[in-house]
DNA sequence: TTAGCATGCGTAC
DNA sequence: TACGCCTGCTAAT
């Protein structure tokens, strides 16, 4: 489950779970085990997150994680590890343990090239130091899809394929609009509503984006139809009816990934300054 | 039991 | 643009 919400979240988790306490680091697995040698029996000297990547830091240096499409990192109280072929890395306090799984990278890397992965992120919305400035001069240069540029992590840090399906929902943009036809003011709300929707996400656990008025209370129909733990309006809904207009919800492939609207909602065309659900005065 | 797919990204052509 | 890579869940057999 890997946007930008979820690093957030495991950084978040690392510390209040183990805190300064002395830990064991192992990679049950062997594919990380010269550097969880150096790292074992050594406390966190903390855990951030920059979009999609995950920075845990001890003494010696900065564990970099990335999850990739199906990796996992998950807390449990299995002692011992259960399918350790494939725990590359365990951090435990002998109550606790942290597993990860099939991450994409996993590595020890130095303070400079820890602030090298820092500097080469776009701004993150989930972080208070993000500048939007900085996506708004490469969306407001760049001919191509809206969607492609909401995918791409040195624009917009952690977003992923459901916050971009969502975002472009919940303003009635035309994901095939090229980039530089969207007008400041939309993206300025674009940006708040990021901001909301991955916060929150951070904080549950889990991504929710639809309205009060389109919840499964409010309309009275089943909960969960995404499978996906959250309440969303059009990722992983193709062919469902839309939950604002009642459409066939589309779906196509741009670069190798799903992408999901409301052809209704959102028009062909479309910057999200005239359609949409009135989610433009989102406020931060 | 097996196949296919997934909230991602790097490399090669 | 296509493919490889990590694993685990789900749907199809």
């Amino acid at each position: 489950m890997p946007e930008g919400h979820v690093t957030h979240r495991l950084a978040r988790e690392l510390v209040a779970t183990f805190g300064a306490t002395p830990l064991r680091v192992t990679s049950p697995q062997g594919r990380f085990a010269e550097s969880s040698a150096l790292l074992d029996g050594g406390a966190l000297a903390g855990a951030d997150a920059v979009g999609k990547h995950l920075l845990v830091d001890f003494e010696p240096g900065t564990v970099w994680v990335h999850l990739g499409l199906i990796g996992k990192f998950r807390f449990s109280q299995d002692f011992p590890a259960p399918n350790p072929g494939t725990l590359r890395l365990r951090l435990d306090d002998g109550t606790t343990a942290a597993d990860l799984r099939g991450p994409q990278w996993c590595r020890l890397i130095t303070p400079a090239e820890r602030a090298g992965v820092v500097a080469n992120s776009g701004p993150d919305p989930i972080r208070p130091d993000a500048d939007p400035e900085r996506a708004w001069a490469k969306v407001s240069r760049s001919r191509k899809p809206v969607a492609a540029l909401l995918m791409d992590q040195a624009v917009f840090a952690g977003v992923g394929n459901i916050f971009r399906a969502e975002v472009l929902f919940r303003h009635g943009i035309d994901p095939m609009l090229p980039a530089d036809q969207l007008p400041r003011d939309v993206f300025d709300a674009v940006w708040a509503d990021l901001v909301v929707l991955m916060r929150a996400a951070v904080g549950a656990g889990r991504i929710d984006t639809v309205a009060d008025e389109h919840t499964p209370e409010a309309m009275g129909r089943d909960p969960r139809v995404d499978r996906h733990g959250g309440e969303v309006y059009v990722y992983r809904r193709a062919e469902l009816p839309c939950l604002a207009c009642g459409s066939a919800v589309a779906t196509a492939e741009l670069a190798g990934r799903h992408l999901y609207w409301c052809p209704s909602c959102q028009p062909t065309g479309s910057r999200g300054d005239a359609v949409g659900l009135g989610f433009a005065q989102v406020t931060a």
